[in-house]
DNA sequence: AAACTATACGAACGATCGTATTATTAGTTT
DNA sequence: AAACTAATAATACGATCGTTCGTATAGTTT
């Protein structure tokens, strides 16, 4: 047996899975995970319903599916630039950045995909509402994990969760006005501001200000 | 012609209609404007299906008069209540309370009605969004008036649209986690202690604190 | 080449969706 | 009492939903 060698067969499944979920977090973010429905799907992709129901069984794990591809894509937006700069006020800034740009950028089509999907099964029990609340936590963590670095090395002097909240709220609040307004300069600035006044004063006088 | 005397046929008719409406906000709140169904709302109401539709005479519409609907409770539950209260600080601290509150004490099942329908319909065209968009407005305009009244009247030193995007920024961040997390002490209490930070930071010394 | 496996497809299932048509019932006006 | 109106109901439509089943195809192993 060749361990080397791949199976042509399952590399044709992750190809075609790939494209779906590819598909489906775009979908997702503008219509939600219950928007997003199989036919639709298979019919935008041109494969067939039923093959395309294979990969995953049942609707909840497809919508699962999707939640786990969102999170790698905004994993690679926001947290790895963020991680390439060093810990402390500097990483702070640069969350904050790479988020409203995650945003502003569509990085989804419909926005943040975990606003949307937050919100749509924030208030339905299941296992895709257990996730999406799991990776929210994981998310505020990292949030605390950056802002505590940030005070440990002296540059920032602020209680780790109520900054965490706080920024977190500007980011989301900066991404729902953008899906009801049309003033996209206007509302990302403003988030900006906010973000940039509230470490201001947070931080030590003498500590260098990365904007 | 007697025009004190009210036709029945129209007070069953506004009677079956109001209460469609109050389920249907309900519903809506948890499941969204597209997960509220009509085949469901009537079978709850233990009416007719095609009896409810005529009602509405679209699914559109009745998504509409939902939104209206729920503006309503929304204006009861929060603008009314913070309205009563002199204009100032004291009205911008009490119009946070008003709200966190509204939130925690889930007028609506699923938290914050417009929360919800505004993630659920932001990226998606049509009459629905534009009139949530619209609710929007007119909500950032009230929050925004209540912290000029406040800068006016010489109790707050701020900006505003930036207090009033931070502000609300901070409620729909604690209504979010609310639906995420089971600590619910926490998360108010957070929201609650920003709010009161943020604004006693912006008003000069001497002025009156109503917390 | 034969046996086997993974992927994809076509067709159909019962359920539910929003909507239209037609009929029935309750209440008002003449 | 008859004519009229508004609200409600019964039934059915075509479309789409998630799901199941049987089969064909592509690729691997023996």
């Amino acid at each position: 047996m060749d361990t080397t060698r791949v199976d042509g067969r399952l590399v044709r499944g992750d190809q075609t899975r790939r494209a779906v979920l590819r598909r489906a977090v775009d979908i997702a973010s503008v219509d939600g995970l219950e928007g997003l429905s199989i036919g639709r799907l298979a019919k935008d992709l041109e494969i067939s319903k039923s093959g395309l129901f294979a990969h995953f069984g049942s609707k909840e794990e497809l919508q699962l599916a999707t939640v786990r591809a969102a999170r790698r894509i905004y994993a690679e937006a926001v947290v790895v630039p963020a991680l390439a700069v060093p810990a402390g006020l500097a990483r702070v800034w640069t969350l904050s950045e790479c988020w409203l740009d995650y945003s502003r950028r569509r990085v989804f089509p419909g926005g943040c995909f975990f606003a949307k999907t937050s919100h749509e099964f924030g208030a339905r029990p299941g296992v895709v509402r257990d996730y999406l609340a799991e990776v929210n936590a994981e998310w505020m963590g990292l949030v605390e994990q950056t802002a505590t670095e940030a005070v440990e090395l002296g540059e920032l002097a602020a209680d780790p969760p109520a900054l965490a909240f706080e920024l977190n709220a500007f980011y989301d609040s900066a991404n729902l006005a953008s899906l009801l307004r049309a003033d996209h300069d206007t509302i990302y600035g403003q988030a900006r501001t906010s973000i940039r006044t509230r470490l201001d004063s947070a931080a030590p006088a003498g500590v260098t200000r990365p904007w």
